[in-house]
RNA sequence: CGGGGCGUAGCGCAGCCUGGUAGCGCACUUGACUGGGGGUCAAGUGGUCGCAAGUUCAAAUCUUGCCGUCCCGACCA
C-alpha cells in the first residue's frame, strides 16, 4: 500500500474526552472516529487491525473444530420473552418496534438465537457436541459508555456457544476453550491471566475471565504470591480468622455528636479503622431488616451478600426512614449490641476484640465491644471483598491485587436457555434431553484497545507484529524529487510485495520528521529509511518500533533482512 | 439516576464576568524557500458561536428551557 493511495488521519491534538493513552492514541493515529457516545466508525487503518486480530481469532476458533457462522443483530422480542430475559435484561437492553409496531431488540449477545438454531437443527445426541461462533457486532446501552472502544455501545465480540449432552461434555469443550483462549491471547503477545469470575447474571456454575494487565483497567484482580490462584475480586473469597482474643476492656458508651463516618469516629476516639466495625442494613427475603457487618476499613461484597439465605435478591440497602423507625437511630449509629435482627458477621470483624461500634442511639458509640460477651446471637461468614495481603483462598501465600481489562469470558451455562427455550435432542436411550451449553466471548474490539494500553510509549503506538495495521514502512527521503531514490523505493516496496509483506511506502511529500513521527504513532514494527547518502553507498537504514538503536544494512538484503525479522 | 464541568472552524483553545465588526494555534489550499525528526515566509479557504424562546436598539456574551458531551458518584453508615 502507498500512503498516497491510503488514509493516514492522524492528528497531533486527541480531543479533550479522550482521557485514557489506548484512546488518545486511537484518534490520534485515526484508527477511530466517534459518531456519539459509545459510538465509533473504524477508519481504513482500524479496520485493518480488526481484521488481523479477527484472522488470528477464526484461525484458532477453527482450530478447536467450532464452526463459524452469522447471526442477526436485530432480534424479535419473542425469543427474549421465552427466555425470560426480555424482562430481566434491563435497560443495557435496546428495544425498538418496527414500523408494524413489534417488539424488536439490538443484540447484546446470542444465547437466544443460537438456542433456537440449535433447536432447530439438533436433533440427536450424535450431532454433539457442537460449537458455533461468530464474530459479529454487539449493542449494549451502557449506563456510562467510556474510554472510546474500550467501553462502548457498539462493539465487535467473537462470541461461541457449545451444545452437549451431558455435563461432562461441556466441561472437556470448556477446557478446549480455555486452551483457545490461551493460544489466542498469546500470539497477540498479552500479558494477561485466566481467573476464576463471578458468573454474574448470565448464570451458570463454572466462569473464568481473561484479563490483559493494565493499570487503566476497570477490573481488579487478585493473585496468590506463591500459588497460581488467580481470581476476580467479585469472586474471590476470603477465609474465618483466628478467634478474637479474650476481652480487656469494658463495655463503654461515649458521646459522640455529630460524628457518622468510621472516619469520624477512629479520629475522635483514636481508633485504627481496623479496630472497628460498621454496620450495613438491608432488606431480608421477608422484607425483614439484616445488619451486615465489617471491619471498618473492608468493603461489602454485594455479590457475595446476595447469594446469603434470607437476604433479598437483589441486594438492597434498607431506606434510612425505615432504620430509624424500627432500629431508633440513623445510619451512623448503628450498632451490634442490642441489635435485635439477624445479624451477619464478615470473617474479619468476627476475629476482632475490644472494639468500637455504634450504640444502635444518635451522637453514641461503644467502645471495649467483644462478641460473645456483649453480642450473643450473629453468624460469621464471608462478605467483604478481599484485600492485598489476606490469605490466599486455597492456603497457598498472600493475596496481590492488581488491574486488569477483561478481554474473554468463558462460561458454563448449564440447561438454563434449554430449559426455557426447550431445546432437546433425543439421547441414546431415546429420550428427550435439554442440552447443556457453553459460552465463550471475546471482545475484538476491546482487545484493540488493551494492547496498545500495554504497548505504547511518548511517541505512540508499538503493535505486536501479529495486528500492526502494516508490518513494514518504507521511508524515502525526497522521494518526489530524487529519481534515484524513488527507483530504489519502488524496487524495494515492488520485492516486499512479491515475498507477502504487508508494506506501507510513505510517498507523500511530506518532509521526514513527519513521516517518521507517523510511523511511529502507528506503530509500524519495522521501518526502513531511503535516501541519496544510503543511494551512493548502496545501504539502507533500519529500525525497529520497539528499540532505539538504528542499523545499516546492504540495500540487497533489506527484503531477506525484514523476512528474518518477521519470521 | 444524583452531583459537577464543558459545548465558539476538522482538532486544541481565547473571547462571555462588564452586550456593540468572531479571534488564536494546529490542520487544510496556493506559491516560494527548505529537505534526516512535526521547518520558514507569504497569500488564502473554512464558523446558523449546540438548539429554542426571552430581555435588549443590539446577544457568542444576560435569563429560562431543551439537547449533546465528559468527569465523579450511585455499599463504605
Amino acid at each position: 500500500m502507498k500512503s498516497s493511495d491510503f488514509l493516514i488521519s492522524t492528528v497531533k491534538e486527541a480531543p479533550n474526552d479522550a482521557k485514557i493513552i489506548s484512546h488518545q492514541l486511537m484518534i490520534r493515529a485515526g484508527l477511530i472516529s466517534k459518531l456519539a457516545s459509545g459510538l465509533y466508525s473504524y477508519l481504513p487503518i482500524g479496520l485493518k487491525i480488526i481484521q488481523k486480530v479477527e484472522k488470528i481469532i477464526r484461525e484458532e476458533m477453527n482450530k478447536s473444530m467450532a464452526l463459524e457462522l452469522l447471526m442477526p443483530v436485530a432480534q424479535p422480542a419473542e425469543i427474549w420473552q421465552e427466555s425470560k430475559r426480555w424482562k430481566e435484561y434491563g435497560p443495557e437492553l435496546l428495544r425498538f418496534q418496527d414500523r408494524h409496531e413489534r417488539d424488536f431488540c439490538m443484540g447484546p449477545t446470542h444465547e437466544e438465537v443460537i438456542t433456537n438454531i440449535a433447536k432447530q437443527y439438533i436433533r440427536s445426541y450424535k450431532q454433539l457436541p457442537i460449537n458455533f461462533y461468530q464474530i459479529q457486532t454487539k449493542f449494549r446501552d451502557e449506563i456510562r459508555p467510556r474510554f472510546g472502544v474500550m467501553r462502548s455501545r457498539e462493539f465487535i465480540m467473537k462470541d461461541a456457544y457449545s451444545f452437549h449432552i451431558d455435563e461432562k461434555s461441556l466441561g472437556e469443550i470448556y477446557q478446549v476453550m480455555h486452551q483457545t483462549y490461551c493460544n489466542i491471547f498469546d500470539r497477540l503477545g498479552f500479558d494477561y491471566r485466566p481467573v476464576l469470575a463471578d458468573s454474574g447474571a448470565i448464570g451458570g456454575d463454572s466462569s473464568h475471565e481473561f484479563h490483559v494487565l493494565a493499570e487503566s483497567g476497570e477490573d481488579a484482580i487478585c493473585f496468590s504470591d506463591t500459588s497460581d490462584y488467580a481470581a476476580n475480586i467479585e469472586r474471590a473469597e476470603t477465609l474465618p480468622q483466628g478467634a478474637p482474643e479474650s476481652p480487656k476492656e469494658d463495655l463503654t458508651i461515649i458521646e459522640t455528636p455529630g460524628v457518622k463516618t468510621i472516619n469520624d469516629v477512629c479520629n475522635l476516639l483514636n481508633v485504627k479503622p481496623e479496630n472497628s466495625i460498621k454496620t450495613l442494613v438491608v432488606m431480608g427475603d421477608n422484607d425483614d431488616l439484616v445488619a451486615l457487618v465489617l471491619r471498618g476499613d473492608h468493603e461489602l461484597n454485594e455479590a457475595k451478600a446476595s447469594k446469603i439465605e434470607g437476604i433479598k435478591q437483589p441486594l438492597q440497602m434498607a431506606e434510612e426512614e425505615e432504620v430509624v423507625k424500627q432500629l431508633c437511630c440513623n445510619f451512623g449509629s448503628i450498632g451490634v449490641v442490642n441489635l435485635d435482627i439477624t445479624i451477619l458477621v464478615d470473617y474479619a470483624a468476627a476475629s476482632l476484640s475490644d472494639f468500637v461500634c455504634g450504640a444502635n442511639e444518635n451522637d453514641k458509640h461503644f467502645t471495649g465491644v467483644n462478641w460473645k460477651r456483649d453480642v450473643q446471637k450473629m453468624t460469621p461468614c464471608d462478605l467483604r471483598n478481599i484485600v492485598a495481603g489476606d490469605p490466599s483462598p486455597d492456603g497457598q501465600g498472600v493475596i496481590e491485587i492488581k488491574r486488569g481489562i477483561e478481554v474473554g469470558h468463558i462460561f458454563q451455562l448449564g440447561t438454563k436457555y434449554s430449559d426455557s427455550m426447550n431445546a432437546n435432542v433425543i439421547g441414546e436411550d431415546g429420550r428427550a434431553v435439554n442440552m447443556n451449553m457453553g459460552c465463550y466471548g471475546i471482545g475484538v474490539t476491546r482487545i484493540i484497545a488493551a494492547c496498545i494500553e500495554q504497548n505504547h510509549d511518548e511517541r505512540g503506538i508499538i503493535f505486536p507484529r501479529a495486528i500492526a495495521p502494516f508490518e513494514l514502512v518504507i521511508v524515502p527521503i525526497n522521494y518526489n524529487k530524487s529519481s534515484r531514490v524513488r527507483e530504489l523505493a519502488d524496487q524495494l516496496y515492488h520485492d516486499c510485495q512479491q515475498q507477502k509483506i504487508d508494506v506501507l511506502l510513505d510517498d507523500r511529500k511530506e518532509r521526514p520528521g513527519i513521516m517518521f513521527a507517523d510511523s511511529e504513532l502507528l506503530g509500524i514494527p519495522h521501518r526502513l529509511v531511503i535516501s541519496d547518502t544510503h543511494a551512493d553507498n548502496g545501504k539502507i537504514e533500519y529500525k525497529s518500533r520497539a528499540h532505539s538503536e538504528k542499523d545499516e544494512i546492504d540495500f540487497k538484503d533489506a527484503v531477506s533482512f525484514i523476512l528474518e525479522k518477521l519470521a
